[in-house]
RNA sequence: GGCCCGAUGGCGGAGUGGUGACGCAGCGGACUGCAAAUCCGUGCACGCCGGUUCGAUUCCGGCUCGGGCCUCCA
């Protein structure tokens, strides 16, 4: 099938939606801000995610070969106020008295389990911080002469010494914005920390030797140094949450083209990655879903409620990456819904089309039309919303030959990667986690129903459907799968 | 306090200088012993005040309300 548009990305850098050309012809090197494991991943942070995959399906799609680096946090994290509190992990570990490294191995596998229940495709390579300390020192040495000072809590950088600092946030107030007690000593407002010591006398898990003392990495020093070694420099795309358009990646930035200048006496303005993608929040009623206020919803607590992890993934996709996304558990039942007729139509096209039409260009003119506006959609920065549609278009569409369909359908969803190849509808009767009758019983019971009602004894038939509706079972008569779990969303 | 963003029907959410997608819910119909599930059909919206324009939901200004970042966060 001819393809005939052109990829349109939106870059934070230029604030504007611009013709995306890799810098090695027919490949694509994307690095993404991974997770902090000193706690469950929740709906807000795994939006990231899915909103990276359909980035790097879309990038496939337009014919890329895509290498894909997402990284794991798991040191370098401050708790709270300034450069010079806990570490997040060092506290994690100590509130639930485990090791630091028995928390981040818990919390790495439960990201991992997300991200395979997403359908998010693996990137091509997990980096841990940790594997990547010497590499950092060697990175601080080589900027530290001219861009970096010392001070009692560790090596800060200097923001002034890089041209444009802070460029990527579009604009920053320099002076008199101190709504937090500054580090003592920090020359400016908006410099950081590269090494952070371990405070005087105090022993902790996770420490290095470095020629600052015994202490910690800055968390901005990572990706830097992570996304340089696996996908040199520059690189294609940098990905993250809309948070860290403010400060991480000005700062990973400031880094890139301090090394740079340092390392290779590359051009001024260098920053690493051509292109900064950012996705923005998934919100609650009050504001955005934060995981460092607690209190909020995992992938897993959906799925204990009924959930079919593939809906999220769905509502995702129903709005645009750049917009926030408003969540309750309301609002992911109705993405079930859509989700389950979605795969409803396309078991009946599967059962009437048998084989896949093999040949795309010889399908249907009115299903190549779909074929085209879904195209234009989705190399139209990522346009999900409008591209879900066509699929859904597609799907309902008569008078086309179901083969011809099934193809179309299927290949669409290489992009949007709701396994409409093979989840069934069963697939999606997720079994709460509270639910307090058996499946064996609930068929019983309905057979049990059956022949009360082959009887004409509609009172006894009634009185067992309501058993079971009581009990979290909804009974479907007309209907192959006879029986569904009742969804239970608390809000 | 500084910087920034948003406001579309009951809810979610696209989009556009000139008939305002789509999904969910609702309503009507088919099916059913009755429901449910499913299918078909269908009503409902561009925060307020000005300006530009032949014409604005769309462009500009002000206002109101909501949110984000400035401290770890996707």
């Amino acid at each position: 099938m001819t393809e005939t548009h052109t990829l349109r990305l939106f870059n934070s850098l230029t604030r504007s939606i611009d013709p995306f050309a890799p810098i090695e012809p027919g490949k694509a090197r994307v690095y993404s801000c991974g997770p902090t494991v000193y706690n469950y991943a929740h709906l807000g942070n795994l939006r990231a995610y899915v909103f990276t995959d359909t980035l790097r399906r879309t990038l496939t799609w337009a014919g890329l070969d895509v290498t894909h680096v997402i990284n794991i946090t798991d040191v370098g994290h401050l708790t709270s106020d300034a450069d010079a509190g806990d570490d997040k992990m060092e506290a994690a570990a100590r509130a639930q008295a485990k090791s630091i490294w028995d928390i981040a191995a818990h919390y790495t596998e439960a990201f991992k389990s997300n991200i395979a229940s997403l359908n998010i495709i693996a990137p091509s390579e997990w980096t841990v911080a940790t594997d990547y300390v010497p590499q950092m020192i060697e990175f601080a040495k080589t900027i530290a002469p001219t861009h970096c000072y010392e001070l009692e809590t560790g090596l800060y950088f200097d923001s002034t010494t890089v041209p444009d600092y802070g460029a990527l946030a579009g604009g920053r107030d320099d002076a008199a914005n101190a709504r937090i007690d500054p580090v003592e000593g920090k020359r400016h407002p908006s410099d950081f920390a590269i090494w952070r010591k371990s405070p005087p006398g105090e022993q902790r898990q996770m420490e290095w030797d470095s020629p600052w003392g015994k202490g910690a990495p800055g968390w901005h020093l990572e990706c830097s140094v992570m996304s340089f070694d696996r996908l040199g420099h520059p690189f294609d795309i940098h990905t993250g949450g809309i948070d860290h358009r403010e400060i991480h990646h000005p700062n990973e930035i400031a880094q890139n083209q301090a090394y740079c200048s340092c390392a290779h006496d590359l051009p001024a303005g260098f920053t690493g990655a051509r292109w900064w993608m950012h996705n923005n929040f998934l919100v609650d009623r009050g504001g955005k879903i934060s995981k460092s206020k607690g209190g909020f919803t995992t992938l897993f607590s959906l799925i204990d409620a009924g959930v079919h992890p593939l809906a999220y993934r769905l509502l995702c996709l129903s709005a645009h990456y750049r917009s926030e996304l408003e969540f309750s558990g309301e609002i992911v039942a109705t993405a079930l819904t859509r989700y389950k007729r979605l795969i409803m139509a396309v078991e009946t096209v599967r059962a009437n089309a048998g084989e896949a039409t093999a040949d795309l260009d010889a399908a249907h003119p009115r299903l190549k039309e779909e074929m085209a506006g879904f195209d234009a959609a989705l190399r139209d920065d990522l346009g999900t919303v409008k591209a879900l549609t066509h699929l859904e278009t597609v799907v309902a569409m008569k008078k086309v030959p179901a083969p011809d369909k099934l193809a179309v359908a299927l290949h669409m969803d290489e992009a949007l990667g709701l396994q409409l190849a093979t989840i069934t509808r069963a697939d999606l009767r997720v079994r709460p986690k509270d639910a307090v009758i058996a499946e064996d019983e609930i068929e019983a019971e309905l057979d049990r129903r059956l022949l009360a009602r082959a009887d004409k004894d509609f009172a006894a038939s009634d009185a067992i459907r309501d058993g079971l509706i009581a009990r979290g079972v909804e009974v479907m008569d007309g209907d192959a799968l006879r029986w569904e779990w009742a969804v239970r969303l608390g809000s």
